[in-house]
DNA sequence: CATGAATGAGTCTTCATTCAT
DNA sequence: CATGAATGAAGACTCATTCAT
């Protein structure tokens, strides 16, 4: 009957539509999605050394070889998770516009994106666990992306610190030293949150790193 | 004072060397400190995991047995690294004391700290390495004491920031919160340096570390 | 004192010298050759893509790692067999000498040759084994230096031949193609030997062959 | 005989088609061989063991599952291949009559056993050299029957040289010796022919063994 | 009949640790 | 004390085979 539905559909089925049970694509994605999420805890309780594809498949409930059929590897789980992450976070992370009249006070886009990244980062602990943590191993493959990713990330704020001190609205400095300034200061309280038995609501955390932000940086009173 | 110890052990030790010719003790000491300045660069090239006993004999010239002879374990060579570290940031941080009239004004005697901190810090780029990206395997034996050594600072910030809100010279927030944030606006300023081609100096980074939270955490024009 | 022997061996040791057992290099080799010897069955027996390692290190009796200090792979050993294998047949054969008056004759000189190789061969069965039966994997790493090999012969017989024919010795033929006609020849004939309950003498098999190679290939009577 | 019924299916079949469409055993017969004949393709360029079902599945065109609809196993696929080769092979050679004095002289009955064999081998490479470079692995399943067939060839030889000796047409010699030379060298021709660029023709060849085996073996001035 | 996702036994290889010399 | 050969547990990955759809 799979042949039939594959090589002659019309020939032998009725008017009704041959795919009652949702597609093979769909279902693929979903064991891919579930193998993903197990291994991401596996990943953020582990560490990526010891974390073993004998734990991850034994918690998704499959077979050694169906890890096989849906990652190449275990470097290739790894990457796939966090290469999504990574994605996720650029799209949430918009450049400060200071141009533009018409857009909001550079102080809300800079919430806005804050409460965006910190919604997604306090989502998924395992995921932030790996993002935070996953930092060994400086010369080889493994932390290679995370740091690319947070340098990325430094340098957006570093030009956006540029263009303040330009328009006078953040006090000189060196804005690349600031910027890992504000980037580790962020990261701090991630972690803190993290760890913390009832960490703060994310609107009182992105407010936090704005005064802190603001204070620290910006030019003039307050 | 631990460094004393090892650093000038004439202050301590009587007049009469122990021994004719150097200490058993002493070479024993020497050996021990030397394995432990090659793993340090093992740790940090590689992490702890790719860091192999191998790598750090052929590096040390000694034979595989005698690296046993030192240390218990390969966990055993780490902690050991990390301990005296942790030791030694500790004896350079102390909390800043805001009643005695006599002692530095708070501002100085936080840059004191900073430059006691920075100066070990970036003497030292395989132990920073180490301290900032080794944070791997939450649950297990690794990174735990790393965790615990910022936890620790975190609090004594924590505790400094509690008094200064009492004495009105910080502005009211989340302690915890904003303490996590100023010690992770430090790391994120180390490990740009450390990756920087010609990092800024160390008084210069103290002093951006220190405008930063002044004014982000400060209260006041200032 | 392996230290002493090692780093000051005049200084502590005597007039005696510090070797009474044999050379840690000669143990060494020893071991090295048990392995190699005991593969050398595993593989005659097993084929290269059924034999494993475990089999191998049962048979010697050494535990895995063990293997791995003498051998970085699987296919390591395999090529070392063959090498050494190749190198000692390569070492027995020697171009046939026609024109000097003083060597032996031609046919006495193939005699030589032959003893020689069949001696080496036939005194090692999972050698030979290995010889005739591992051409398989015609694309890849294993097979080739086998075939290699035996092209090498091939190669040395025709320009015998050719020598041959110049000097009216040989009857006029194709060849590259009568002499990979000989090689088989004697393959064929040293794989029965191989089954054979009792085989033949190595100096009947020489004789036959000659006769074949004689009457088959030589002009004139006989 | 089998041959007939495979290559001309009008010989022996009624006038009358047995179903109106192709029959479902003629379907599942053509599948069969398509499946045969990539599987060998696959052999002989992989070898047995690095031949995978996911190559042959991929070359055919089919799916997994399918391919266990036609064989029970890899193994099975490689002895059916083998099967019908040696059954061809057989089927070509005959037995030397050198007692009718109607048949023709030995040496043309030789010869059309030689051509008839070498049209075979050498019009289908991928058999051929699965037939040469297969006989890893003595003990267990794979080569076993290779190895067989061979022998078998032998003994058909070898009574046929018994025959002639006592007929005085072949000299006295280790018959069963001679017998796997002879063999040898028609294998090591065809080898040599596999890999030539441009391969003499089946005439040359079967004509290069017959002189060959003819001085070589048979008694007399010739 | 056809399909292809799922299975899991089997292999090679690494490396921290031990111990006889 | 020093040595380094030996150990073996552990882990990643492959692939022939099955079976529900």
């Amino acid at each position: 009957m799979a042949r039939a539905k594959r090589y002659q559909p019309g020939a032998n089925s009725p008017i009704i539509p041959p795919v009652p049970h949702e597609s093979d694509d769909d279902r693929r994605e979903q064991r891919r999605r579930q193998i993903l999420s197990v291994a991401k805890e596996v990943f953020a309780e582990f560490g990526y050394h010891n974390a073993s594809i004998g734990e991850i498949i034994s918690r998704a409930a499959i077979a050694r070889g169906t890890f096989y059929l849906y990652f190449q590897s275990k470097q290739s789980v790894f990457d796939s998770i966090l290469d999504e992450a990574l994605r996720e976070l650029r799209a949430r992370i918009t450049e400060i516009d200071v141009d533009d009249p018409a857009a909001d006070p550079p102080q809300v886009q800079l919430r806005h994106n804050l409460l965006r990244v910190l919604d997604y980062v306090l989502g998924d602990r395992p995921l932030t666990h790996m993002l935070l943590n996953h930092r060994e191993d400086p010369r080889a493959e493994v932390a290679e992306r995370v740091q690319v990713f947070f340098a990325d990330v430094a340098v957006l704020i570093t030009s956006s610190l540029q263009h303040g001190i330009e328009m006078k609205l953040v006090r000189p400095c060196n804005t690349a030293l600031v910027a890992w300034g504000l980037l580790g200061a962020a990261r701090g309280m991630i972690e803190f949150c993290l760890s913390a038995g009832q960490p703060p609501s994310v609107e009182e955390i992105a407010d936090e790193i704005i005064a802190f932000a603001l204070r620290g940086v910006f030019v003039g009173e307050r």
